[in-house]
DNA sequence: TGAATTATAGAACAAACATTCCAAATCTAG
DNA sequence: CTAGATTTGGAATGTTTGTTCTATAATTCA
């Protein structure tokens, strides 16, 4: 998973993998069919660990803007500081692999769906208690927020500086504060 | 270019390249070296036609804002379509080839920072004139926009619906507008 | 313990890869 | 028109790729 995350699908090479992990190559392809297999295991494994974690934070009791700012600024932190500027498994495979890998996209996609049903529920409870802004309805406000994520774990990638992931992040919660309706 | 457009650096092969464009292997290599090399001179001859053509909107005289609002909205035509899902050359090559590029990465930052510095050359004169928020500093906005339009590029490779993309733009949009200060 | 399943090491495979070479063809200047 | 340089087609290079094979070792389970 690392490996792929760091390197890319194409630049990995099955040796590379059977170097890292220490594990023959015929056991790699008796477990996991092919290289491709194994990609797409690690991706999975990506989900259920990196990424279900984080949005983990979505699932809090309480303030509901709360839970959307700490969801960000988790993503800030671990998408900063030496060694972690990685960006996202699955975007990164996405921009890559894109539309010649219909398992990796279809991946994406209901991630990405799955993410945004989060932030709506969260944002249309937030409208409701007045705690955030209902000037744009809380699918737009959703569609708004996936975007500056996607942007912010790509910008990282790209080795943006800290203060940029910074203003990006905080714009994009001013968005959703309140003011006159 | 257009194939390193669709298919990334890795999975397109010289072979592909002399098929394509009906260029002898050996000229290819005369001219440009390497794979390498012609991938670095379509990068360039990208940025040279697509992006400093929508750059060149940022340039008008009139509204600032306007000017960045056609600015996204001729992001947002060229980012939808059939065979228009590409994404960004730049971007899309510095997420595969990442920090293993050098010369894509300082392609990639000193593109991003050209960018910026016309957002905040246009966003302080709007400020300056009222059509544009103050409630954050410029460079603050300006880095909003360069994430915004980064995800923006993103989603759009990875098959987001057009209904997404849109309220992305119109958010972000959005943002620039003057409220109380 | 012993039979059956599974993992290992490492050689072997053909295909694809980026790159180079060479003789024939084409172009360019004087 | 012709000598010199460049471009072309296509074969050839050596490496790396993903994948499979075989015989041996380890593990599992009744």
């Amino acid at each position: 998973m690392s490996l792929f995350w760091r390197k890319g699908y194409e630049s990995t090479s099955v040796q590379d993998l059977v170097d890292i992990t220490g594990i023959n190559r015929a056991s790699m392809y008796n477990a996991f069919g092919d290289k491709h297999g194994l990609f797409v295991a690690a991706v999975d494994r990506y989900l259920e660990t990196v990424t279900s974690r984080r949005a983990a934070l979505l699932e809090a009791k309480g303030s509901p803007r709360a839970a959307i700012e700490a969801y960000f600024y988790d993503l800030l932190d671990f998408s900063m500081g030496p060694g972690r500027r990685l960006g996202c498994l699955l975007t990164n495979s996405v921009v890559e692999r894109g539309p010649r890998d219909a398992e990796v996209d279809h991946k994406f996609a209901s991630n990405l769906q799955g993410l945004e049903q989060r932030f709506v529920d969260k944002l249309r409870e937030g409208q409701r208690i007045g705690e955030i802004s209902s000037r744009q309805g809380a699918e737009a406000l959703a569609h708004f927020l996936v975007g500056s994520m996607t942007g912010l774990r790509v910008l990282a990638r790209g080795g943006a500086d800290e203060g940029v992931l910074r203003d990006l992040v905080e714009t994009s919660l001013l968005v959703l504060q309140p003011g006159m309706n």
